[in-house]
DNA sequence: ATGCCATCTGTAGTGACTACAGACTCAAGC
DNA sequence: GCTTGAGTCTGTAGTCACTACAGATGGCAT
């Protein structure tokens, strides 16, 4: 079927996964090592599905060691989704953590932008919002700056 | 009045701004570097003004790049208020763009912990969602995956 | 033999910090 | 004076998830 030996620029292709990348899952151990044809890596039909699977959980936005977690539970008998669920959950968590952060964001600079728009201020609406000083709010103990 | 000579501790508490990251920040030339008294470093009330324009800056999401750019145009005469707007609105689009994204990963998740829940299926849902195949649609090319 | 592309290994760079190690300075307490 | 402890100093290396080289081979077509 589809299991011929593929060398990388294939499975690169085939995933979408740059080349550079393979090689980097290689060395940190996300992806075994397959056999050598000559020189040149050999992979099968196996290691796309599993490429691919890293790099579907890549993109929901699991960090490579949840990756790790998840490849280890995909297997897995009795339990394990379970455990996926906790894993998927407490990431959803952290999404819509981070969806917060930025809407928070997006209303200051709209608002700037805005008001930037309008033009009645004296000087540039976004300046002097970064220059004002915080009110000391209570329920913000310590600021985190979320990327 | 408050402008009396600052330790980089009380720079630090003042402005909520981690001790090796004020040193980072006079590295790279973001904050100049203060006078020293004897070997330390000794701030005055500007520096305290200008790290906090840095660090909500950084907190509206501005790269080290942009605040730079921004700290330019800060002092600047007119027209400058333009060219903030300008930066402003870009980096708004792609605040947006990342709600976007995260959006799209928040339902994937938000579907898969509800069918987990609903506990209908044979194998583990999310688990089944990472290895299945996405569907090649025509008006995503290539997949990024932002962080 | 000559291109040319693909692949190989190994290292270093990115952004925005953070975390040490190991030295020094300074004020207070004994 | 001597010690203790806190604060600060420099310099380097680590983080995460890649990405970008440099320079050496490999294999195939002309």
């Amino acid at each position: 079927m589809a299991d011929q030996a593929l060398q990388i620029g294939e499975l690169s292709r085939r995933t979408g996964c740059n080349i550079e990348t393979i090689r980097y899952y290689e060395r940190i151990g996300l992806m075994p090592a397959p056999p050598r044809h000559g020189r040149y890596r050999s992979y099968g039909g196996e290691d796309v599905g599993r490429l691919g699977f890293v790099r579907r959980a890549r993109e929901l936005g699991f960090t490579l060691d949840e990756v790790r977690a998840l490849l280890g539970l995909a297997g897995g008998g009795q339990g394990s989704c379970a455990e996926v669920r906790t894993l998927a959950a407490s990431h959803l968590a952290d999404v819509r953590a981070r969806i917060a952060d930025l809407r928070r964001m997006e209303r200051v600079l709209a608002d700037s932008v805005r008001a930037c728009d309008a033009g009645q201020d004296p000087g540039c609406p976004l300046i002097q919002t970064l220059y004002a000083e915080r009110r000391p709010s209570p329920d913000s103990p310590d600021t985190k700056i979320p990327m």
